[in-house]
DNA sequence: TTGAGAGAGTAAAACGATACACCAGCGGGA
DNA sequence: TCCCGCTGGTGTATCGTTTTACTCTCTCAA
């Protein structure tokens, strides 16, 4: 391996020299112009590449980030992350991340990874059903700045991105409202999740502005004890008992919403001539599905770089000696009009 | 942060042997008992770290590995990932990924970030799509030892991992024809891909074995030219116009077989009733797709942990200075049957 | 003739670990 | 008594950078 001893040596110019230009900071207004591309063209030719170890032990710097993600086979998780990564890479951050792997056990040891690496910050993304407050406090005795995106924090100074659920869910409805639709039956998230609960209050917001009628009897929640999915369909099945006319369906997430509609279709009901069924998030496949999913999308690569955004804003101010107060973001959903919905069925 | 000389300070030791302690082999036998008691304990105390770039630049080991992958929010990838982290892990090498985003022209520079971080190896997930022989073949220039998972190498000295692609088609066929089909209509893949090759050479040796007649006009392809799955549907639409009596379709992989079932659905004909479909790949959506999906399933996850074992093995004998020859492993799909396949209608 | 100051570059001390060579003490065999 | 080998350690060089504090040579004004 080529080391800067040999660019000096090859270049005639000192060590310190080299390292001044090739930093091209600082110092390097110091140094000669001619000198200047002089050490560039031997770097060049010899191939020279800085050894990181040995610069971020000298300098304190490793300019790397951890990012923490719960499940790197979820689709959530990888768009936030392809967000992330195309913000951090271009001003110089290079991202390390670990995968939780579904296992909260496995926070601390990959917390400690990270740390020993020596990242610069961590960024965190949360899955609401994982990580709990106590788990994400834990990052503010880590001498790191941390972002946390997907939940925000009570009391505690991590910065944070989330996603306004209230609007999205309100879009999805005004959609339905729009198309005619009056008979509509809810599928509400676990109620431990504060996702569950703002989705649902955006619904309650617009169904009290427009008077829209919520018929109790056409509202059941996921309780979460097995198979979302499995429980989705039963719960469906249980809506299709109950009140056999409702024209429209709005469900916690896109997962519920394919299982309403294999329910629906296993019953012999056609989606959307039938009944129309909206999601929540835009998972990928959501665009293949049969039919193609009408669902409120979240925006997650834009959740990741805002995320990022924070990180370096958080990082630069460290580097510069500066306090900063924890920054807090929320991100407008958007909805995706597909072949999942389609006007009432005049009655 | 709390350095050996901390540790070796506080417990009146050396710093030699605080670090033989702790580094726990080689020298750590000609310690005595109750030193390294001693020094493990103030360690442990202090809340010692070691840090992670010194120890690397004078040892010249980094126990990371680079993970090189076309596109992280491709769930083939992430499945292939989840094996390698979970073979690796344990072992103390520590993965660290890098995201193509589906743009060939980022694999040098990915490449160069691994090599700065001095990694010890290189495991490449390829999609053949994007990653040629040329490009692939630029590892054996670098001097770590390389894994590519997906591909198989001619006259390079780089191991692989691949699936064997003509044995999944063949137990997809043999599943059709054991339920009665005859009449069986073919979306082949694009023919640049070794892999479409394959998979329909699995499919013509069945065939040929068991005498089953294939339709020319039931055998069409992707050229890949635009979206594949609108490719995938407009096919299916010409396959129903040309032979609207097939009672089976063999897809190329699943977004394929989504694609098919789409267009079916659209024109009114019924999966699995009138026609039974079967994709390759089980990609996660598949199992929640409308109906559930008949499918070869690649077995990602070991393909990861397989190229992670060579990868260690290599890097071993790397560490002990023996030469050894690339590795190639083949693995076994296995057929998942789900709602989308049924028996032939009798005729 | 000085001396100050700018311009261009260098020497040497870190950074925090590991590796290698060496050392003190002690018991034992010739 | 002397030398050897073993046990249980230690001293110091070294990895490849960055950083700080110099040094040297001019130029120019007083």
């Amino acid at each position: 391996m080529v080391t800067i001893r040999d660019v000096a040596g090859k270049s005639g110019f000192s060590i310190t020299t080299v390292s001044m230009v090739l930093n091209d900071g600082r110092g390097a207004a110091r140094i000669s112009g001619r000198t200047r591309t002089r050490v560039w063209k031997v770097a060049r030719r010899l191939g020279y590449r800085p050894n990181l170890q040995a610069r971020s032990l000298r300098s304190k710097r490793t300019h790397s980030v951890g990012v923490v993600v719960f499940d790197l086979t979820d689709p959530y998780c990888t768009q936030i992350w392809r967000g992330i990564q195309n913000h951090l890479r271009p001003i110089g951050l290079f991202p390390i991340v670990t995968d939780l792997q579904d296992d909260r056990s496995q926070f601390q040891p990959c917390l400690d990874m990270l740390m020993d690496r020596r990242v610069e910050g961590i960024i965190a993304i949360a899955n609401p059903l994982y990580l709990d407050n106590k788990l994400l406090s834990d990052f503010a005795h880590r001498d790191v700045p941390a972002v946390v995106i997907g939940r925000e924090l009570a009391n505690v100074p991590v910065s944070s991105v989330v996603v306004d659920n209230a609007a999205g869910t309100r879009q999805a409805l005004q959609h339905l409202y729009n198309l005619g639709h009056s008979r509509i039956a809810f599928i509400k998230g676990p109620s431990i999740l504060v996702d569950s609960i703002q989705r649902w209050q955006g619904l309650e917001d617009f169904a009290r502005e427009v008077a829209l009628k919520l018929d109790p009897r056409l509202i059941l929640e996921i309780k979460g004890r097995n198979s979302t999915y499995t429980e989705a369909c039963e719960l469906t099945e249980e809506l299709m008992r109950r009140g056999p006319d409702f024209t429209a369906l709005v469900a916690f997430d896109d997962l519920t919403a394919c299982a309403a509609i294999r329910a629906m279709t296993r019953a012999g009901r056609h989606v959307p001539k039938d009944c129309s069924v909206v999601g929540f998030d835009d998972i990928p496949s959501s665009a293949f599905y049969n039919p193609p999913l009408t669902t409120v999308q979240q925006q997650l690569e834009m959740q990741g770089s805002l995320g990022a955004e924070i990180m370096e804003e958080l990082i630069r101010a460290r580097a510069e000696n500066r306090q900063v107060q924890p920054k807090h973001r929320r991100v407008s959903p958007k909805l995706i009009v597909r072949d999942s919905t389609c006007s009432a069925p005049r009655s």
